[in-house]
DNA sequence: AACTCGGGGGA
DNA sequence: TCCCCAGAGTT
C-alpha cells in the first residue's frame, strides 16, 4: 500500500465521520479512559442499543474505577446480569483491583500497563487510548475487520492467524497520526452503519470508489465467514425448590463454564429423581414434585434443553444457611442477584403465576 | 436457524 | 501457537 492510499483512506473516513459519525453516545460525553474502557468491554459482546442502558446503570453504580474496585462481586453481577460473557465482568472487577493496588487508583494511560490488565487486549487498549486521549494506536474490532477485509480484498477467516496479522498490518498503516480517536470511531461507525455484514450501503460509503469488494462484487463473500460446526445437544433438569415460606433455593455456579459465577437453580441429571436430591442435599422429603415446563436455550456451540421440576417442601430444611454456595431467597433478594437470562425468565414466569394463584405454577411452554 | 463479538486459557 | 470457549440479541 502506498502512502497516498493511506492518506486518501484516512481522509475519506474522517470526512465521513465529521458528517455522519456517531458523536453523542453516552461514553463519548466526557470520554475518560475509565468510561471508554467500560463501554468497550460491554461492546465486545453486545450491540450499541443494548449496551446503552447497561452502561448508564453501571456508571451510576460505579462512577470511578475506585468504586468498581471496592464493590462486591454480587453487586457487579446484578448490574451485568443479562449481558452475557460473565467472565468479562469478573475481569473488569479484577482489573479495577489491580489499578487500585498497582497504579494508585489512577487509570493507566500507556499501552503496556493496559495490556497487562485482564480482559484488555491490543484492540481494547488501542480503543481506550485513542478514543479517550487521542493517542495514535490502531484498533481491530469486528467492524474494522469487516471494513478492511472488504476495502482491501483480504481473503480468509479473520480468526486465522495469518489473516489477522494482515489486517493488523493494514490497520497500523492506515491509522493517521492526527485525529486518531475520530478516525477509529469513524471506522467502527462505518462498519456498524454502512459496511454491515448483509446488504452494505455501498452507495453512501466514502470508500466505495476504491473498495476491492465493491469493485469485484464480492461484498457478500468478504470477510470470509467462520467455518461452521454442528452444535451439540445437552439436557438438564432444573429444580425450582420452594420452602414453606415461599423462598426459592439458588446455587452459585462454578466460575468457569457457562453462566460462570452466577446464581442459578440447582441442576440434576435429566433422568435423576428430585426426591433423591432433596433427601441427600437437604435432608427432607418434598411434599410435592411436579414437572412444570421445559424450554430450549441455544448457544453458538450447543443447544440446551431445560426441563423444570417444581419441588414444594412442607417442612423447613436445615443447615443450608451455613453453605455460602447455596441460598434460600425471596423475590426481592432474587432481583439483587445476577441470574442467567433463561433462569430469570423461568423465575419471573413462576412468580407471576404464583401471584395469581398461590398454589399452582404457570406452565412454561414445551420443547419445540 | 444462523450469525456475531475480543480475549483467556488449555492443549 | 493453535484451537476452543462463551450468551444474548438480531436478522
Amino acid at each position: 500500500m502506498t502512502a497516498d492510499t493511506s492518506e486518501w483512506f484516512s481522509e475519506a473516513v474522517l470526512g465521513w465521520f465529521d458528517r455522519h459519525g456517531r458523536k453523542d453516545l453516552p461514553w463519548q460525553r466526557d470520554p475518560s479512559p475509565y468510561r471508554v474502557w467500560v463501554s468497550e468491554i460491554m461492546l465486545q459482546q453486545t450491540q450499541v442499543a443494548v449496551v446503552i442502558p447497561y452502561f448508564e446503570r453501571f456508571l451510576a453504580q460505579f462512577p470511578t474505577v475506585a468504586d468498581l474496585a471496592e464493590t462486591s462481586e454480587d453487586r457487579l453481577m446484578a448490574i451485568w446480569s443479562g449481558l452475557g460473557y460473565y467472565a468479562r465482568a469478573r475481569n473488569l472487577h479484577r482489573a479495577a483491583g489491580l489499578i487500585r493496588d498497582l497504579h494508585g487508583g489512577v487509570f493507566p494511560t500507556a499501552i503496556e500497563p493496559l495490556l497487562a490488565l485482564p480482559g484488555i487486549g491490543r484492540s481494547t487498549a488501542g480503543a481506550v487510548l485513542s478514543l479517550a486521549l487521542d493517542q495514535p494506536h490502531p484498533i481491530l474490532d469486528g467492524n474494522v475487520k469487516r471494513v478492511l477485509a472488504r476495502a482491501f480484498g483480504v481473503e480468509g477467516w479473520p480468526g486465522q492467524a495469518p489473516v489477522l496479522a494482515r489486517l493488523w498490518t493494514l490497520a497500523e498503516r492506515l491509522t493517521p497520526e492526527n485525529r486518531v480517536g475520530a478516525y477509529n470511531q469513524g471506522m467502527m461507525d462505518l462498519g456498524a452503519t454502512l459496511c454491515t455484514r448483509r446488504a452494505p450501503a455501498c452507495a453512501r460509503c466514502p470508500l466505495s470508489e476504491r473498495c476491492v469488494a465493491r469493485r469485484s462484487g464480492r461484498q457478500a463473500e468478504l470477510p470470509t465467514p467462520r467455518p461452521r460446526r454442528s452444535p451439540a445437544e445437552r439436557e438438564t433438569l432444573m429444580l425450582l425448590l420452594v420452602d414453606p415460606t415461599g423462598d426459592i433455593l439458588l446455587e452459585r455456579r462454578p466460575k468457569s463454564g457457562i453462566w460462570g459465577g452466577l446464581w442459578s437453580l440447582p441442576e440434576i441429571a435429566p433422568g435423576a429423581d428430585p426426591r433423591d436430591w432433596c433427601l441427600a442435599g437437604l435432608g427432607v422429603v418434598p411434599a410435592r414434585v411436579e414437572m412444570i415446563g421445559a424450554r430450549r436455550h441455544s448457544f453458538s456451540h450447543f443447544n440446551l434443553d431445560i426441563r423444570i421440576a417444581l419441588v414444594q417442601l412442607d417442612t423447613m430444611p436445615g443447615q443450608v444457611a451455613d453453605d455460602a454456595g447455596r441460598r434460600w431467597l425471596n423475590r426481592a433478594d432474587l432481583d439483587a442477584l445476577g441470574l442467567p437470562a433463561p433462569v430469570k425468565d423461568i423465575l419471573d414466569r413462576f412468580q407471576a403465576g404464583r401471584a395469581q394463584s398461590p398454589v399452582r405454577a404457570q406452565p412454561h411452554g414445551d420443547v419445540s
